[in-house]
DNA sequence: ATTCTATGTCGAA
DNA sequence: TCGACCTAGAATA
């Protein structure tokens, strides 16, 4: 379930149990295998994250580990080791603590240009301290595309995927097709401020939770939901179900391949 | 047993 | 805009 809280924790997770050990690393799937060789042995050295992209860093080598899990890849760290491969494995690290990566997107070696070039091409992450949310305005305020893809564009925003661009949009009011130019400055500021708390949140909590105290099912007076994706939301995946706030059916659309949710009624600011 | 779907991204048409 | 990538679990038959 990958978005940008899923890696944030994923790195911190990989650093608890790996990092300062000389680490395992093996290809059990074969598609690594090469690759997984040169770092078997080495001293991991550090993880982290850049919105939906995980490097691993290693002591006394300059390449990095390059991890994308993509839409349903997974990276599950348990503890202790000598485990059996189950189904397919593309990367397996092993240091008290077994890691195993299944049907990512990206694992490659990536030498410090290419992680460079790679980190550059990405826009500001709401969950690292040093982004900057200027320069994801700056891209927004001139844009004729609909802020509800501008939210998904890693290179405008890092980190954000289909679910917190729903509720995002669901919580700051605002109407999905809205072109980027017509958002205001100060609705951006509360949205990057709403997604800095919510993501931060996912990432504490490992799932993620958008409805707030006064609209949650008990204070409703209605039954509570469990939600597939393992959080509370407004509107994501509620095609059809009423608004928690306003019992207007939750409507979607296919905007640029996704499925978009969204409330005509609540949503109707720029 | 098979088809479908997904919180993602890239590249070709 | 579309298919490819590639995996697991849920839904359908």
């Amino acid at each position: 379930m990958p978005e940008g809280h899923t890696l944030h924790r994923l790195a911190d997770e990989l650093r608890t149990a790996f990092a300062g050990r000389a680490v395992a690393s093996s290809s059990p799937q074969g598609r690594f295998a090469a690759e997984a060789a040169r770092i078997d042995g080495r001293v991991l050295e550090g993880a982290e994250a850049w919105g939906k992209h995980v490097f691993v860093s290693f002591a006394d080598a300059p390449e990095q580990v390059h991890v994308h899990l993509g839409l349903y890849g997974s990276f599950l760290v348990t503890p202790g080791v000598g485990r059996p491969v189950v189904g397919q494995v593309r990367w397996r690290l092993e240091a008290a603590s077994t890691a195993d990566l299944r049907g990512p997107n990206a694992c490659e070696l990536l030498t410090p240009p290419e992680v460079d070039a790679l980190i550059g091409r990405l826009g500001p992450d709401p969950l690292r301290d040093d982004a900057d949310p200027e320069r994801a305005w700056r891209r927004i305020h001139r844009s004729s595309v609909p802020i509800a893809a501008l939210l998904m564009d890693q290179a405008v925003l890092a980190g954000v995927g289909n679910v917190y661009r729903a509720e995002v949009l669901f919580r700051n009011e605002v109407a999905p097709m809205t072109a980027g130019r017509r958002v205001t400055r100060k609705r951006w500021d509360a949205m990057w401020a709403d997604l800095v708390e919510l993501m931060r949140e996912g990432v504490r909590t490992g799932r993620i939770d958008t409805v707030r105290p006064e609209h949650e099912p008990e204070a409703m007076g209605r039954e509570p939901r469990a939600d597939d994706h393992g959080g509370e939301v407004y509107v994501y995946r509620r095609e059809g179900q009423s608004c928690l706030v306003c019992d207007t059916p939750v409507r979607r659309r296919v905007l640029a391949g996704r499925n978009l949710f969204w409330c005509p009624t609540c949503q109707h600011r720029g």
